[in-house]
RNA sequence: GGUGCCGUGGCCGAGUGGUUAGGCAAAGGUCUGCAAAACCUUGUACGGCGGUUCGAAUCCGCCCGGCACCUCCA
């Protein structure tokens, strides 16, 4: 594939859409902030790790080998501190307090837990499994080196309370969020009256913890400087460089993250290598939920599973692959509004690719003589989604030829011979590739056996045996009976089908 | 106050100087006992005001509006 376009991205670093230009040729050192598994992960969350899964697809479909890192921060963090507490609290020792978390015996259990909920909702929505899932408990020495090194180069210092990045040690502090007037900052941060607590020693308000001592804190390592935890940006500097080199390629995760987590980011990393740490930074917009901001006061916050998990369980039983290409169909960086519209579009086109991989199935099985009369013009159509999505994962432009594309499988129909059969198999396979969207990739526990499959074909064999006398009121009238049933009948040339009516 | 993204038809959402995006919803049709699915047909929109141009949704300026981030916290 040499005579693809330039895979495109914008880079938050220089505000420009540019090329992807990996160190290594061909080789993407690829690093995407992971959450904090504290609680199950919200479609917000996913919309970020979706960013991340296409750029590896993308990359991936142009031929280029990827190395892809994504951490899981199981380390308790501190809350936002609004109101003004000491220290602020720890997100997993509040997590653990909540209703849901007093099933858990202590903060690791409860990290335990939460990182296996998150791994589930991955492969469900079809996410990649990254080369390496590093977490922040296990890189705790190479964290505790990292402070030991800042410290001794000047650029880090240790107070009563923890030890701190000194910023004005660090030049290019501010280059990626524009953050670089300290006026600047501090006007805008007293224009939210937020008081956070201050440790009265730090030199420079600006400066960050790298390591805080906390001897009540739930989950602490012993360190050159006591008992206590490391600080946030941390972990993601020493995974990265641990598993991708000083340098990577790039590195994403959710806009939030720009300042000041990623600024910070780069202000130790580089302290530290003397080197650039990411070539290009990614950043994935902030969804909303029906116009609003997505928020668990307004009722409007969802997790994976409150969407995807069967209604018996109360969830809304929606297909995760219909959440997937809900959450994929605006691009990653514009504002994207999720609302159950879309969802519900969604749902439906995922079962038009699921509808087009069954007939082409079926029709290379049944491998009727002819030429091909559709692989030119697929090819075509996977050359458009692939070119959009080389130019910053132009996904809505991606999805609507991978639909043209359905179109004209479907226009086919019964002239669907074996040779255009193995050609709309390949593009769909290819499609599947690149978007994710055509199959679930990984085997679903439950099997396909539905609770009522006995007494559906019981009705669905009277209805067919009415249909025969030509009863058709009996026969609508089951069809009716099973229609409160949320299940929806097919008549096909095969005999009948059925499947339930989709959730939303 | 700073920084950044954006404003397209009923809705979602591509397009970035002149030629069809696509989808959802709606209506009509083909097919079907009826339905569903599939396919066909129907939509001339670009926040406002100026400017540049033979020509602007697309470039420039101003204005209006939306969203996000702005320190030790995800």
């Amino acid at each position: 594939m040499s005579d693809t376009a330039p895979f495109r991205l914008y880079n938050t670093l220089t505000h420009r859409v540019e090329p992807v230009e990996p160190l290594e040729p061909g080789h993407l050192r690829f690093y995407s902030c992971g959450p904090t598994v504290y609680s199950y992960a919200h479609i917000g969350n996913f919309r970020s790790f979706l960013t991340a899964d296409l750029i590896l697809r993308t990359a991936r479909a142009i031929g280029w080998k990827t190395t892809y890192v994504s951490n899981i921060t199981d380390v308790g963090h501190l809350t936002e501190d609004d109101v003004a507490d000491a220290g602020g609290e720890d997100k997993m020792a509040r997590a653990l307090r909540s209703p849901e978390g007093r099933r858990f015996a202590n903060v690791w259990d409860l990290a335990r837990y939460y990182t296996g909920a998150l791994l589930d909702d991955w492969r469900a929505l079809n996410l990649i499994e990254p080369d390496v899932r590093p977490r922040a408990t296990e890189h705790m020495r190479e964290q505790i080196l990292a402070v030991e090194r800042l410290i001794q180069t000047g650029h880090a210092y240790e107070t009563e309370r923890g030890v701190y990045f000194s910023v004005p040690s660090f030049e290019g502090y501010g280059k990626l969020s524009g953050n670089e007037r300290l006026d600047r900052l501090i006007e805008g941060a007293a224009a939210e009256s937020r008081d956070v607590v201050q440790d009265p020693d730090k030199r420079d308000p600006r400066d960050f913890a790298l390591w805080k001592k906390d001897p009540a804190h739930l989950m602490q390592w012993y360190s050159p400087w006591g008992w206590g935890f490391p600080g946030w940006h941390l972990e993601c500097s020493v995974m990265a460089m641990t598993y991708l080199g000083e340098t990577l390629d790039l590195h994403a995760g959710g806009e939030d993250l720009i300042f000041p987590h990623h600024e910070c980011e780069i202000a130790q990393s580089e302290s530290l290598s003397g080197k650039p740490f990411a070539r290009m930074w990614v950043h994935t917009r902030f969804l909303q939920v029906e116009g609003e901001k997505m928020s668990k006061r307004t009722g409007n916050f969802f997790t994976v599973r409150d969407l995807t998990a069967p209604q018996a369980e109360g969830g809304r039983g929606i297909d995760p692959l219909a959440l997937r290409l809900a959450l994929i169909s605006g691009q990653y960086r514009k504002p994207f509004n999720f609302t159950f519209d879309n969802l519900r579009a969604a749902a439906r086109h995922v079962q038009r690719f699921r509808d087009a991989d069954e007939r082409v199935a079926a029709a290379l099985a049944a491998d009727a003589p002819g030429d091909d009369i559709v692989g030119e013009r697929l090819q075509r159509l996977y050359r458009q989604a692939l070119d959009a999505m080389l130019d910053d994962l132009n996904t809505p432009a991606a999805i609507a030829a991978a639909l043209d594309g359905v179109k004209l499988i479907g226009g086919i129909g019964a002239r669907l011979n074996g040779a255009s059969a193995r050609s709309a198999k390949a593009w769909l396979d290819d499609i599947h590739r690149l978007l994710g969207i055509v199959r679930p990739e990984s085997p679903t526990e439950a099997p396909e056996t539905d609770p009522l499959a006995e007494q559906i074909d019981a009705l669905l064999a009277e209805r067919q045996e009415a249909r025969r006398r030509r009863d058709f009121a009996r026969a609508d009238a089951i069809r009716a009976d099973l229609d409160a049933l949320g299940i929806e009948v097919m008549d096909t040339p095969e005999g009948p089908k059925w499947r339930r009516k989709p959730a939303v």
